[in-house]
DNA sequence: GTGACTTACTACTAAATTCATAGTAACTGA
DNA sequence: TCAGTTACTATGAATTTAGTAGTAAGTCAC
């Protein structure tokens, strides 16, 4: 499907989902695979080094070096140096990249009700200290997404 | 990655992400590609038969099949015959796919306000006819995920 | 200042997946 | 009977991914 890796690919690729008038394609250019998303999910728990993520994730360094290449391009992350010598690089989240969490927690929210059970990692409001239990809703409405129907209007 | 396709292999998988408990990990063992994501995103519009996804997607046919049979086989689409002769089946979103539209809409979200610009699918409240803005909030406190601090708690 | 260790990678090859095209099965409708 | 529709499967090439090993540029312990 030619989505992320190369820089280079994108941008010469006619059938780039990057394009496209729908912002979830346009999205899933960037992020649509299991790999970035898992990436993301632990720069949000605090990782920023390479060897983090690749024992977090058991993730082969080639994957690694080419995901981060790619999120770092595409604005999720920036590459920082932390030190000059030896010369060392982490990956910090962008604002971008900050604004992706509540994607992840969607994507939590429904594996909770659809594959939950067993162990499973919590996530509690530090103030309060409930469970978070998110819900997308329509900032106009109020209304749950999926509750109310839609009007779908194509460009042009 | 081996997230897909077959599910012996699945079962059988021992990196499976399907046994982790992050719930994040879990889910995209089923929907971590973007194939999977825009064949839920084109269900929820509406397309129900092979042809409809085929076309709409420019998807080989023989990753449409597997992609679907994953779908299906994981709960998220539901193979129901709709003629017996000539044997034609379509597929429909089943409680657990429907769900599955918070997800697409927080993607959707993220790409407006990131890879926006251009011209773009836009979604509106058929009641009020206002433009659809989700936000993914804690039920608990209302706030908007990202938006307060966090405390994370692992299993065991 | 030598050897063990750390960190962030790259090289390389093998395995698996994906893509694209063509073809098939079971019909319908003219 | 013959083109057309729908839902696929077969096949092989191209691409991607995985896994292991190795490298570069240091630090630290003694």
């Amino acid at each position: 499907m030619n989505l992320v890796v190369s820089h280079y690919q994108k941008d010469t690729d006619m059938k780039n989902l990057s394009n496209q008038p729908c912002l979830i394609a346009r999205s899933l250019a960037l992020v649509g695979d299991a790999w970035s998303m898992l990436i993301m999910r632990d720069a949000h728990a605090g990782l920023t080094r390479f060897d983090e993520f690749r024992k977090s994730l058991q993730i082969a360094p080639t994957m690694l070096t080419a995901r981060l290449s790619a999120l770092t391009e595409d604005g999720l992350l920036e590459k920082r140096r932390y030190s000059e010598r030896p010369p060392r690089d982490e990956y910090v989240l962008t604002e971008a990249g900050r604004d992706f969490l509540p994607v992840l927690f969607a994507i939590g929210a429904w594996g909770r009700k659809h594959r939950g059970g067993g162990e499973v990692t919590r996530f509690f409001d530090a103030e309060t200290g409930t469970e978070i239990d998110p819900v997308t809703i329509d900032r106009e409405t109020g209304a749950p997404v999926g509750t109310r129907a839609i009007r779908t209007v194509l460009p042009g």
